[in-house]
DNA sequence: CGCATTTGACCGGCGC
DNA sequence: GCGCCGGTCAAATGCG
């Protein structure tokens, strides 16, 4: 879990992103004071938004396409939950995967570990066979996963992770994800792909950044990977629910709006 | 033959 | 105390 603080908001060149207010406008002094806030406000708001994604174990498991209805009812108590509360880090994960056609007969979430399948249940609430799986890799790894086909969507698999893996990932067979990059490069790049965030000025665009500094590393094709359409619209529906459920990130929006159009729009239209 | 998976039995927690 | 249910164990089985 080392994201090296990347989501820390450049709120510091948010001026530079507004050029239309320039120094000379009327405006320029009320909306400086708005970008104050605006940029106090995101820098709150990165913080939340880190908190999220700290919530996300592996970018790929995203990746494979989760659905917004998986926050719903998987882990119910340990998942983020809409809350954004830095608390201390959840034991228990719950990822949503799309299962792939390999994965259709085996609850198997490719995720990077190498895991043993030590029983399976049917459980009360849902008609598909819950899985167990305890990290094979080391015999000393505490770390164990629950995978379940999900009874309202059986194209999804829900895994629950509880623990932490007290090794490093590698040594996976399995997680061989693109036939353009080799097996060992995919081990090297474990699940740990470094993942920013970070919203300009105002939230007038969202930058979702992949930072890969191993030498000759192909970070296209591991963005390629990792950033799907459905990856980029979860987070997208995440941000976009953080933002409207915060008042005064509103406020200051619909106010730096509302001074952008009486600025722009001159008196004499018609 | 060794290892992983399957599957029924068993155990412990929890609610009534 | 009892039954239900989720989680785990371990013998049986399958596979390479």
């Amino acid at each position: 879990m080392d994201r090296d603080g990347e989501c820390s908001s450049p709120t510091g060149s948010a001026a530079a992103l507004l050029p239309l207010f320039g120094p000379s406008s009327p405006a320029a002094e009320s909306l400086e004071e708005k970008l104050r806030r605006v940029s106090e406000e995101n820098r709150r708001l990165a913080g939340a938004l880190d908190a999220i994604l700290a919530d996300r174990p592996h970018p790929r498991a995203l990746a494979t396409s989760p659905t917004p209805s998986c926050h719903g009812n998987a882990a119910p108590a340990e998942v983020a939950g809409g809350g954004v509360t830095a608390e201390p880090r959840p034991k228990v994960r719950t990822v949503c995967a799309r299962a792939e056609p390999s994965d259709a007969d085996a609850n198997h979430l490719k995720d990077g570990y190498q895991w043993r399948k030590y029983g399976q249940k049917v459980t009360r609430d849902n008609p598909y066979p819950r899985a167990y799986f305890r990290c094979a890799y080391a015999p000393s790894c505490p770390v164990k996963k629950k995978v379940q086909r999900s009874a309202e969507d059986k194209s999804m698999l829900v895994a629950t992770y509880e623990g932490e893996h007290n090794h490093e990932q590698r040594a996976q067979s399995e997680y061989v994800t693109d036939a353009s990059t080799t097996q060992q490069q995919q081990q090297e790049a474990g699940s740990q792909l470094p993942c920013s965030i970070s919203i300009n000025s105002l939230g007038r665009t969202i930058t979702l950044g992949l930072m890969d500094q191993r030498p000759g590393s192909n970070a296209e094709a591991v963005a390629a990977e990792v950033i799907t359409p459905e990856f980029r619209k979860v987070l997208a529906d995440e941000i976009v629910e953080l933002l409207k459920n915060d008042s005064e990130f509103m406020e200051s929006l619909t106010s730096a709006v509302a001074a952008r159009v009486m600025e722009r729009i001159p008196g004499h239209i018609f």
